[in-house]
DNA sequence: ATGGCCTCGGTTCGAGGA
């Protein structure tokens, strides 16, 4: 069972490669961030010809999630129940046994800015769901664009990215409420080259650089996390013509 | 160098992303 997550930054313009990425990747589950999409427009034909049913939870212009799979897909819930929010940034589904969340957590601008704060507002809330989802659903994946660099291991440049928005403590110790939550970060469960990362700017060729940050991650139930033999970011989509700025992470779980 | 690029909406520029 592969599971991934991928920020796509506009379905619109990405189907191609989605759909290219997963004829050479089939994983079971695919969870999709900045759909960019309303609902009507979702391209619900041409997924489910490549094999995968969806769910989907979309607006215009901005955000907009859903989430891929090989499998059923049932009990679909949208956005957080315990916070307002007419951004649509989660989707979740019960596929194989396993409570999936697709995540797209706010960006946040820059420190002390009010996106920051919506940011800051969102992520408690997002922790408290959690620790009722994981209650009620001891299989439980939180795949997503989650803004924040957990570490300075996951900045190409810490120094000039200390206290930035990604970076900053406020964020880091929403993470490691998470973390402290019981989940893992599957990434962070193997031994893992220096300098992967998930996302680089369009500019400054920063991708050929390897400037970049890793900030899409996949975390774990220990239920979960104790099946997971593998976890990998694909830099290849990242290479293709016109790409997404985000590439994807995959976990691989055991029966 | 308060930059650089990409997407969207909607018109040829501004907002937002990270």
């Amino acid at each position: 069972m592969k599971i991934a997550t991928w920020n796509v930054n506009s379905l619109k313009v990405r189907l191609p490669q989605v759909l290219q990425w997963l004829e050479a990747s089939p994983v079971d589950v695919l969870c999709l961030q900045e759909t960019k999409l309303t609902d009507d427009k979702f391209p619900v034909a041409e997924i489910e010809a490549a094999g995968y049913q969806v769910a989907f939870a979309g607006q215009k212009t901005y955000n907009g999630v859903a989430i891929l799979s090989r499998h059923p897909i049932a009990d679909v819930v949208k956005n957080n129940p315990l916070f307002e929010d007419e951004q649509q940034r989660i989707i979740s589904a019960t596929i194989a046994g396993m409570r999936v969340v697709c995540a797209y957590v706010p960006n946040g601008q820059t420190v002390g800015s009010d996106k920051y704060d919506y940011k800051l507002r969102w992520l408690d809330a997002f922790a408290r769901w959690l620790g009722d989802e994981l209650e009620a659903h001891p299989a439980l994946a939180v795949l997503g664009d989650y803004n924040i660099a957990p570490a300075d291991a996951d900045v190409h440049d810490p120094v000039a990215w200390a206290g930035q928005v990604l970076c900053s403590d406020a964020e880091r110790a929403a993470f490691e409420r998470l973390i402290a939550l019981d989940l893992k970060d599957a990434f962070r469960l193997f031994p893992q080259a220096e300098k992967l990362y998930s996302w680089w700017d369009y500019r400054q060729m920063a991708f050929r650089r390897n400037m970049g940050v890793r900030i899409d991650h996949i975390l774990l139930s220990p239920t979960l996390a104790s099946r997971c033999t593998a976890c990998e970011i694909d830099k290849l989509p990242r290479k293709w013509e016109q790409p997404s700025d985000h590439t994807p992470v995959i976990a691989t779980l055991a029966p």
